[in-house]
DNA sequence: AGCCTGTGTTAAATAGTGTTAAACCCCCAA
DNA sequence: TTGGGGGTTTAACACTATTTAACACAGGCT
């Protein structure tokens, strides 16, 4: 439940947004000046700051310096009718890391929002998922197919194959969609290629009879488990 | 001196973008399309890409899924005339981190570029002294590697390598970019060297089956922990 | 100087991957 | 029913990667 802070000086724009954000599931501090917002900046150790920057006692981007002297991580995303470029770039140049010109949509805020609050958690790794398709066990990232205690390592193309035939599973997979993803296009010999690639997927998952690769002519494949 | 990924279908103002670009001293990658656009990301690893929407061959939209899947981390920023909310909902929602209209100014892209770029490399920046491989512990500044008390000294070629592959752990890490950066040019012979040393490294590190140095093809390696 | 050791390069044999070709199959429409 | 256009399969091929080994070279040591 990420806290948002919100420094708008005119009460009606800053009731709407305040409102909409917590509908979605924000916690939001409102203020209505840049001094204001510093301080409950310090008080409440919000996530993301919303700023407007024409405001009395003190202008957003004066506020937005301060804050960014103090937490030089924090994100902090300006909210103005001033659209002349070279506001723009100050606002950027102050720390900020979004500008969004009035009148905008609440949708566009709130998903700029996120994509600010997204952009934070740094964890890299990814955990290692582990399928299965019938019998076997496919373990995407690291390319190998197993089944009971043997295990096949498969090259990369193999297992991005499978990797899409399996997410699609029991729908079908678009013959010229892997082509332009996986190959880069969709031409006549990248199309014989596909089909000798299926046909090594088909070998590989032989064991299991339930397991069938079906193509429909035309459109593509279908992975049944 | 960062990598710009540019993929924009219209050759007059891709250029123009280019150029602008080209001057602040960024490096510039140019495509048509998304399908292009896909590979020369993977073949250059650029450090942001710079999408129009609207193209021939792969819309921007799903590139952006692509390269999202392949790498969690890198921004991309959409530049297009399709100013609906709808779209700039879908633009963020598929991993999007940026949405500049057109017409834009080239100082607000060029602001946004950098907002974005300066977001992402504290993480990136400095390894810890000392890290976790698997079950081994990897110290790239002293290069050495150790499992279980024993400790192996590794070359600074080898200690090179193997940080640059943790720190792309889960992604690809382009044969000729380490090949540029190590070598110094990407040459055959010092191609071998590298597949000399990916041999290597894979002995190293065998006492942990989990551990995984995955070839890929014409493209790099991925380093699975 | 001569010797040893560690490091990176070159070479060569082997293995693996993806593409092309060709023969065949089968569905579907004329 | 027949012919054509996918689709399937096998095989051959070109190319890339892997591995092992031999080698060259530099630095440190005696």
């Amino acid at each position: 439940m990420p806290t948002v802070l919100l420094i708008e000086d005119e009460p009606a724009l800053g009731m709407i947004v305040s409102d909409s954000l917590g509908v979605r599931g924000f916690k939001v501090i409102n203020a209505l000046n840049g001094a204001e917002g510093l301080n409950m900046f310090r008080e409440h150790q919000p996530d993301i700051v919303v700023a407007d920057v024409m405001m009395p006692e003190m202008d957003g981007f004066t506020m937005a310096e301060l804050i960014r002297k103090e937490n030089p991580h924090i994100p902090i995303m300006f909210l103005t009718a001033r659209s002349q470029t070279a506001d723009v770039v100050r606002g950027f140049e102050l720390g900020g890391n979004d500008y969004l010109k009035k009148p905008f949509s609440l949708d566009e805020l709130i998903v700029r929002i996120n994509a600010l609050l997204r952009s934070k958690p740094e964890v890299q790794n990814e955990l290692p998922t582990l399928v299965n398709i019938g019998r076997y066990r496919f373990d995407p990232s690291r390319q190998k197919l197993m089944l009971d205690g043997q295990e096949v390592l498969l090259s990369h193309r193999e297992a991005e194959l499978l990797r899409r035939l399996y997410e699609q599973r029991n729908q079908v997979l678009g013959r010229s969609s892997v082509l332009t993803e996986l190959w880069g296009d969709d031409s006549f010999f990248n199309g014989r290629s596909l089909d000798v690639f299926i046909t090594r997927l088909r070998r590989y998952l032989r064991e299991d009879a339930k397991i069938q690769i079906i193509n429909i002519r035309g459109i593509g494949y279908k992975l049944i488990i």
